[in-house]
This record gives C-alpha cells, sequence and structure tokens, in this order.
RNA sequence: GCGCCGUUAGCUCAAUUGGCAGAGCAAGUGACUCUUAAUCACUAGGUUCGGGGUUCGAUUCCCUGACGGCGCACCA
C-alpha cells in the first residue's frame, strides 16, 4: 500500500476530523486496572454485576457494529477479546462523534462495569472513552464465531510470508502464535531457575570471536574497522565455557545466540538459541540425569497440571522417565540387523552403507560412516526420548574418549521425535590429546572439509593449567520449543525468523 | 544448490477451451438504542508479483527473474 492508497488516505482524515473535536489522537498513557481474561473469568463472582465496580481497560479495536446511538465492538489488550457496549446517551454527544471516527486496529481506554447482555455474552458497559492511539494501516480482517462451543474462524490469516515477515500483524490475527511465544519465554525460565537452583552460574562469553570453535559448522564472518581484524560470529560458546571451568567457575551456563552459515530448513535458523551448561567433576552418565530432570520439569511450563504427553511430528511423544540410554552402535546394529562391533572395521561399514544406500566418499573416516548409518537407520525412527551414547572418535573431537570401548567418545545426544535436541561429553580434558584431534581437524580441513573445526591455541593453553574432570551440554532451546508448543517449523518458534530478499510489495 | 507447487482488491478467495477481472469481509455515504461472521440500501476500490515473448486478444500459453511453501541435498 503506498503512501496515497485510500484506506490509508481516509484514515489520515479521520485524524484531522478527530482534531477538530478536540481529540488528541497520540496521546501519552491510559492507567488500566484490568485485563479482558480476568474480568470475564471474575464475572461470575460478582454479586450484581450491573451494579459492579469499575474497570478501566486499554486495547485494541478488534470488530466494531455500530448500531445508531448504540455500537458494540470487541476490544484485545493482547490477553483476549473482550466486548464493549457503548451508548451515545452515557458517553456524551462528542465523545460518540469520537466512537463513530473510531477503525478497527485503534487503541483505545475505556471504563466501565461489567454486565451480560440478552444474548448473553459476558461485556464492559463503557461509560467513558478515550481514543490512545490512530491506526493509519486495515489489519487483516479476521472474524470468528462460535458453533456448538467451538470457535469457527473466518479469514484467517494464512500466508506464512506476511506471518513471518510482519510478525506484528501475525501477533494480533493469530492469537495462538502469543501463547507460543509466552511458552518459550516460561520454558527458558523455567530451565535458568532449575540451573540457578543447582548453584549454575550465568555468564556471558563473547558473540564476536577472533576464531571460532565448539562446533562444526561454517561461521559468518565480520570486519572490526579499528582492530582492521577479521571476526567470526560464535558457532557456539563452548570453548569460552570451558576457559571458565579452568578459571574455577565450577557450574556456568548461558543462553547462546550462535550463528550457523548453513541452509535454512524447518529445523534450522541461521541464527538461533542454544543452551550450554558445564558442571565440574561430573561425566556424561551424570549429565544424562541432570539433563532428564530438567526437561521434564521445563516440560512443565508448557504443559501444567503434570501432563508429559507432546504431539509433535505426527506422533503422541512421552516424556515420563526414565529415557533410555542406548549405544550408538547398539542401535545400528538392531536396525541393520548385523552386529556393529569394536575396533571399527571401515571396509565393512563402508559394505553396510552401500546397502542401505549411502553414498561413500573415499575420504569417508569410520566414523564418518558411522555417523551417516546412524542418520540414515536409527535417528527417524527415534520418537520418546532417547539417549543415544557413545560416539566416534572422529566425529566428536572435543569430547573425552571412552574409558572402555576404543575409538568411541563419553557422549551423548537426545533424540526426540527423530530430532538432536541435545549434544553433551564428558569433556575431554587432556591437553596433549586435545592437540592432537585438533591437528586431526586440521588435517581435514586442508583436505577440504570446512566444517572441520580450527585449532585454538589459547584454548589449549588453558587446558594445560588444568581442566578438571567436566561434564558438558548443548540444548536447542528452538527444536525445544517446537516440541513443547507442537510447532513443525522453527520458524513458528523464532519471532523473526531468517527469510530471503525483502518484502516483496509495501502491503 | 536441485525439483514440484504457488503469487489476482487492504484481507480470504473465484474466474469455463485464451474472449469485457468477480464475490465475501474491510472501506465510504445513509438508516438503525442489546448486536455479535449484526442487518438493509447505495458507492468506490486492480501494474492479476516483475520483465520479455506468442496471439486480433494473455490472470490463463512459453521464456526469464523475485519471493513463499513443500520435498531433496547441505546441516550437530
Amino acid at each position: 500500500m503506498e503512501e496515497g492508497h485510500q484506506l490509508r488516505q481516509v484514515r489520515i482524515e479521520k485524524l484531522e476530523q478527530l482534531r477538530q473535536l478536540g481529540v488528541e489522537p497520540y496521546p501519552y498513557a491510559f492507567e488500566s486496572d484490568s485485563r479482558t481474561s480476568e474480568l470475564i473469568g471474575k464475572f461470575e463472582d460478582f454479586q450484581e454485576p450491573d451494579k459492579g465496580p469499575r474497570h478501566r481497560i486499554a486495547g485494541r479495536i478488534r470488530s466494531f457494529r455500530g448500531k445508531g446511538k448504540v455500537a458494540f465492538a470487541h476490544i484485545d489488550d493482547g490477553y483476549g477479546l473482550l466486548q464493549l457496549y457503548v451508548r451515545k446517551e452515557e458517553v456524551g454527544e462528542d465523545p460518540y462523534k469520537m466512537v463513530k471516527l473510531l477503525d478497527l486496529g485503534d487503541f483505545i481506554g475505556v471504563e466501565g462495569h461489567m454486565f451480560r447482555t440478552r444474548t448473553g455474552e459476558i461485556t464492559l458497559h463503557v461509560k467513558s472513552i478515550v481514543l490512545l492511539a490512530k491506526s493509519l494501516r486495515p489489519l487483516p480482517v479476521v472474524k470468528e464465531k462460535v458453533v456448538d462451543g467451538e470457535k469457527v474462524v473466518f479469514d484467517e490469516v494464512h500466508d506464512k510470508e506476511l506471518r513471518y515477515r510482519q510478525r506484528y500483524v501475525d501477533l494480533v490475527v493469530n492469537p495462538e502464535v502469543k501463547q507460543v511465544f509466552r511458552t518459550r519465554a516460561a520454558v527458558i525460565d523455567r530451565i535458568r531457575r532449575f540451573l540457578n537452583d543447582r548453584e549454575y552460574l550465568e555468564v556471558e562469553t563473547p558473540v564476536l570471536q577472533p576464531i571460532y570453535g565448539g562446533a562444526a559448522a561454517r561461521p559468518f564472518t565480520t570486519h572490526h574497522n579499528a582492530l582492521d581484524r577479521k571476526l567470526y560470529l560464535r558457532i557456539s560458546n563452548e570453548l569460552y565455557l570451558k576457559r571458565l571451568i579452568v578459571g574455577g567457575l565450577n557450574r556456568v551456563y548461558e543462553f547462546s545466540k550462535d550463528f550457523r552459515n548453513e541452509g535454512i530448513d524447518r529445523t534450522h535458523n541461521p541464527e538461533f538459541t542454544m543452551l550450554e551448561f558445564y558442571q565440574a567433576y561430573a561425566d556424561y552418565h551424570e549429565m544424562m540425569d541432570l539433563v532428564e530432570d530438567m526437561l521434564v520439569d521445563a516440560a512443565a511450563a508448557a504443559a501444567p497440571g503434570g501432563n508429559l504427553v507432546f504431539g509433535w511430528r505426527g506422533h503422541d511423544i512421552d516424556l515420563a522417565k526414565p529415557w533410555p540410554r542406548r549405544s550408538m552402535l547398539e542401535l545400528i546394529g538392531e536396525r541393520a540387523g548385523e552386529e556393529i562391533s569394536l575396533p571399527l572395521d571401515k571396509p565393512r561399514l563402508a559394505a553396510l552403507c552401500k546397502k542401505h544406500g549411502i553414498e561413500v566418499e573415499p575420504g569417508m573416516s569410520a566414523g564418518k560412516l558411522l555417523d551417516e548409518l546412524f542418520g540414515e537407520l536409527v535417528e527417524p525412527h527415534l520418537i520418546n526420548p532417547t539417549f543415544v551414547t557413545d560416539y566416534p572418535l572422529e566425529t566428536s573431537p572435543l569430547a573425552k574418549r571412552h574409558r572402555s570401548k576404543p575409538g568411541l567418545t563419553e557422549r551423548f545426544e537426545l533424540i526426540i521425535g527423530g530430532a538432536e535436541i541435545a549434544n553433551a561429553f564428558s569433556e575431554l580434558n587432556d591437553p596433549l590429546d586435545q592437540r592432537g584431534r585438533f591437528e586431526a581437524q586440521m588435517q581435514l580441513r586442508d583436505e577440504g572439509d570446512e566444517e572441520a573445526q580450527v585449532l585454538d591455541d589459547d584454548y589449549l593453553r588453558a587446558m594445560e593449567y588444568g581442566l578438571p574432570p567436566t561434564g558438558g551440554v548443548g540444548i536447542g532451546i528452538d527444536r525445544l520449543v517446537m516440541l513443547l508448543t507442537g510447532m513443525e517449523t522453527i520458524k513458528d518458534v523464532i519471532l523473526f525468523p531468517q527469510l530471503r530478499g525483502p518484502l516483496k510489495k509495501d502491503v
């Protein structure tokens, strides 16, 4: 809608008419004392509703039905809709002229008492009304009615592009979107308390990093002018948090916005939120216990009442403890129908891959082949929470060698609904082993693997001062919220997901 | 990056074999003092995503680009 569009022009003209009536279209504040949802909820408590107390409430006009000298409207205060009943006789001549100049989308403040209309709807009987902000652009008009107790919505806004690009519109017209983001905040709050209660310290580490690390991914790069230096947006905060363990902050965590220069799909957004937490003197077994407790606790923020069954990706997922802990080799062996034994036999794994239609490239290590088999044969079938343990050494350069299984590490991933929700290790704390692992990664990098990790000398120096045995976990918060809210795409749990290109037209 | 599908009024959507681009809601004017997808009458509203082509004539067919969705690839 360009500057001169008629719908917008009409509203601009109304601004002038309002000012001529002495109405300021953009006043400074309004003191409200109620919420729509509470007023409706408490209505039944009133002895004599029609003579009940006065309430003040502010919000956006979402529907309007003028009937001559009386008007009905619904106000939306962000928590729900409440019907208003306005009579010219009661609010006065001039205010009613103002009412006639109102549009859907305008913010108003009202004062009045509660009653029930002849048709049964709980309603605010307005005694006074003020304009709080005039809206110039028409919001999409969505109507609903209740049929047999079921809400039927008309002209619902489905257009994904409009919803993501103009999230402010989406939030107004699709009220369930607000609930997703309230749940997201509640889940994060709950996890933060869970960790604080266990004497974890919340910390902040650099987003701009001279060397990126802690994960296998391609980074975004940027440049610092004053330092004339290339910097990377973090792909992970793992190495910084472990430096803090070296320093004696024995339990640390950070909700970290990470950035990875990768494709975008239902489970990947270039910037996403990761929770990482590290605990000195713990191993991965202890971290599994902690993750299990943490996520069951977090689920309560999304589904009060102790319900632990969540519908997601076409499955009913039961989060009830305990969650099975299965080794990766065992799971692959079951699905492949043949036992995978140690030490890993690369030609045999390659044959197995080919048998299951997985492309084998010459440079692939035995561990990489195992990862491929797991992703193809096992992961999609793990619906209820499962801790998959003991990943190959080659693909886990920051994880400690397994205490009894050569060629594997003490690492687990938590898989729910076929998606990776958490990744964790007994952290590698042998600095010489770590140096060797970094060197192996650099070798892969030289061979063209752009996602191989980069050797971080300062991190090695820190570890040489001494890193205690440590358990560490990373949890993909966006995916966790998807699970707990039943959303099928990561775009639905990120307020402003990354989209290509600019707004295609000014609508 | 590849394939398939889509983009028409502010919103939700139609448009026959290629033949004057329509409806509902929203908007404007008028009527209406308990309406509720309020109702009634009238009015206005379009670069059919952009560019090119075929044709007497393109929303429709062809090419190309943009954006979105889905799938694949990539991806802890």
